[in-house]
DNA sequence: GATTGTGAATTACTTCACAGCA
DNA sequence: TGCTGTGAAGTAATTCACAATC
């Protein structure tokens, strides 16, 4: 029984993972000073085909002038305000250690609206400590500062072993979106939103595609079939 | 003129992305004594479809046994051997701020045969420092440091606008595989792969979907057309 | 003339459903 | 009998290619 996943007219999946990254490049090349771009141009910025972008902009109900291009500052607009850039997102980081520590004072956070308000831990010893301006505050205070501070998104920097628990923890606060960085799949309700990072992961995924490069070039016993001469550069993301 | 997404035959992009999350899934059942374990139980604690995740053992040429199931122990070494874990894999940290210092420190590496042996940093402040057992070397050595110790994936974790440089300098020393923190969009020359997690995307991929299901819930003037109830959980790792 | 927006074609991925085997 | 492995069917995403538009 897992997520039947979507199909309602929304934005597909695969749009919304790349339009924080549009975003971003519109961004920049609106600091720039860049008044208008193509779909080319921008797709080459992003790392996209231009098809790919058009038909991502259209599901937005694009703004674009044929003939022309988009007009920069305009589509930052829009792009923003379709990821809720309008709004606040107050997120809370659970587990105050090396990483939540590098998390809290990550100055990547505003560009897209979110803002992190509050910092837990379960460590006595962490408690009361003041990180990034904010003091540390302890697991059993979860549901009063979701509560009260309106937070919408927990980030969960705890260890392996911690992080089924503050999950279960912040879902029982009321949050119905989680960020996970623990080497774990966690297991949330339907109705939940997880999305889960992990390096070690990525570079399992990296050192595949290195192994297979070895093995293809015939320094290795080559174990897997096939015969792919492909190199290809690539990927990213929240695939 | 992009990445012309593979195609040669060799394992599905979308099925290397899993291997990781099976590895470890697995190994946790075989640390708690688990011998065997159906494509429906395994499947469950990765979070994917049964048939799914049969389809993804059955490219790697799987070992399993109808009317039984897995064996837990000869699936690991599999799985592992597939990933590459029979190798060493070493990593050179770039950028030893906050992150990289939480990267270096972090346990998670060795479960999939990476490692981290060389930590750099352009600056004079830091260069020098012993950070998780290692000497903090010059940007400078970076050329020397991969020749050397044989490092094959870099990560970077350096702050936005010097991260195309230190990506361009790693890909000048020889690496081709490129593993970003930094919010932006990396350019690489075809043949290096590069896969980039960043946290603003994922909050902002996670702020839309809440933002959607607030606009359908009425609580907002949904600005998207549309008109999806759907909740659904799910998502992670790279995609 | 240039570039968007989009139906149609293609490709990739997932899910179904069942034959094949221990 | 029970569960894997896999063709066939279905769904989602990408790419093509061109008509519409400035």
């Amino acid at each position: 029984m897992r997520a039947p996943r979507d199909g309602a007219r929304g934005v597909p999946d695969a749009t919304v993972a790349r339009l924080p990254v549009y975003l971003r490049v519109l961004t920049g090349l609106g600091e720039r000073g860049v008044a208008t771009v193509s779909s080319e141009e921008l797709a080459l910025a992003a790392g996209v085909g231009s098809a790919t972008l058009r038909k991502d902009l259209s599901h937005l109900g694009s703004y674009g002038v044929r003939g022309v291009g988009y007009e920069v500052a305009r589509l930052v607009q829009h792009v923003g305000r379709c990821l809720g850039l309008a709004e606040e997102w107050r997120v809370v980081i659970v587990g105050i250690g090396s990483l939540g520590r590098a998390l809290a004072n990550y100055s990547g956070f505003a560009p897209l609206g979110t803002r992190v308000v509050a910092l837990v831990d379960s460590d006595p010893a962490v408690v009361g400590e003041r990180v990034a301006g904010l003091e540390v505050l302890p697991s059993s205070s979860t549901a009063r500062v979701v509560g009260e501070l309106g937070v919408r998104i927990a980030v969960l920097a705890v260890p392996a072993g911690a992080a089924q628990a503050a999950c279960d923890a912040v879902v029982a606060a009321g949050i119905t979106s989680v960020l996970s960085f623990a080497p774990v799949e966690l297991q949330v309700p339907a109705g939940v939103e997880l999305r889960s990072v992990d390096l070690s992961t990525e570079l399992g995924i990296l050192a595949f595609r290195e192994r297979r490069r070895a093995a293809t070039a015939g320094e290795l016993p080559g174990e897997l079939a096939g015969s792919a001469p492909r190199t290809g550069s690539s990927a990213g993301g929240a695939r």
